[in-house]
DNA sequence: GTATGGTTTAACCAAATGGTTAAATGCAAG
DNA sequence: CTTGCATTTAACCATTTGGTTAAACCATAC
């Protein structure tokens, strides 16, 4: 999310908003840092955006949807099951490589302030997701062979291998003594280990 | 971490530090809310510890070793692979169902201090532990049949499917429709699932 | 030109916050 | 009793921070 100046102001807030969020959290970031990073003076910036609060609600709730977008998109394909997963762990890897702090943004606000979000995810359309998830079950109980694990638990373990190396990058890398190019490759060739794992686990009734 | 009046001062102040940054967070904590929790005054909380900082990196410390206490233990242990795996799964899992704040706290503050973690994380016996996950990991290549992933994809993975979880409580309760019964009894269902998992996808040559 | 609206400058405000200080109090050990 | 230490009270300070204001500036459109 570069903050390129031919962007209109309002444009440049937001991209700059959602960098120093996603860096520092709502309460690490400060408006002033915003400001820099758009290129403007606090002024404007509030000229634009009354509060801090608001302009974070914003961006906050943008970037859970975008979290949950990928499986969304999922859900709705025609695909056969072994597919969508293959499809979502490719495109959900692919999202957070490029934006590796979403997740972890996301979830220490969920954790700071839960209420917000459990009221927030009441607002998507999370009963939709829900039936189109037992629809998704349904279909790896009917065609398939091994249906080992409870469907839930098979979610889990998806986002579990998909997201939480991303969320440890600043554990795993000094601990394994990788470098950015290092982790980059384990990203990788996660895909198909994952890919491999979950596809030999899936889901039987609930 | 009940903050108990029979503790001494000292100790107070230490539980709700505790309490209070692995809720909050470091920018997020107040001094006051401290000195609340502990059951005492600003003036006597600073007359014990210096400074907001110091005191944050002492419980941050300690939480980080927490963390990687068990790998340790196991990585110490004379059990064969597959028994030292199911006792890391076991433990690590009965320690975050108590402290289920611990890893979003440390993993929050170690994205946004990356160098101030990556020096911590150099002054543990680091190499130590890579020593031993060396060792570990041709233990497994020696004693058994299937080594069908890179020892550090298996490390990931073992490490996402007990931690991620617990740190997506927030988000995966609303989205499953699970209350603080439900979460758990899934949690404990994963202990054996994590290990069927695991053991059936061991590591091979790196 | 002049009116309009985005933008800057710079000063300002009130509240919050980390941290200090000094005096008073309580209390246990010598 | 008194010395010493833990604790409280309460005022205080400097700084940071979210947010406001007013005046000036500057471009574009009419």
């Amino acid at each position: 999310m570069p903050t390129s100046p031919d962007d209109s102001t309002e444009v440049r807030i937001q991209k700059a908003a959602k960098t120093i969020f996603t860096r520092k959290g709502l309460a690490g970031a400060r408006m002033q840092d915003i400001a820099d990073e758009a290129g403007i003076n606090k002024a404007l910036l509030h000229y634009y955006y009354r509060s801090k609060q608001k302009l974070f609600e914003m961006i906050f709730e943008e970037k859970l949807i975008e979290l949950f977008t990928n499986l969304q998109v999922i859900l709705e394909s025609d695909l056969p099951f072994d597919e969508k997963i293959k499809s979502f762990i490719e495109k959900e890897s692919d999202l957070l490589s490029e934006f590796p702090s979403l997740p972890i943004f996301v979830l220490s606000e969920a954790w700071q302030n839960p209420d917000y979000v459990e009221r927030l995810l009441q607002t998507l359309p999370i009963k939709l997701i829900r039936e189109k998830f037992k629809k998704l079950h349904k279909e790896a109980a009917d065609g398939d062979i091994t249906h080992e694990i409870p469907f839930h638990q098979f979610m889990i373990n998806m986002m579990s291998m998909i997201i939480y190396p991303i969320v440890a990058r600043p554990l795993i890398m000094p601990l394994f003594g990788l470098d950015e190019k290092d982790f980059a490759n384990l990203m990788e060739q996660r895909k198909s280990i994952i890919s491999k794992i979950l596809l030999e686990n899936k889901p039987k009734d609930m």
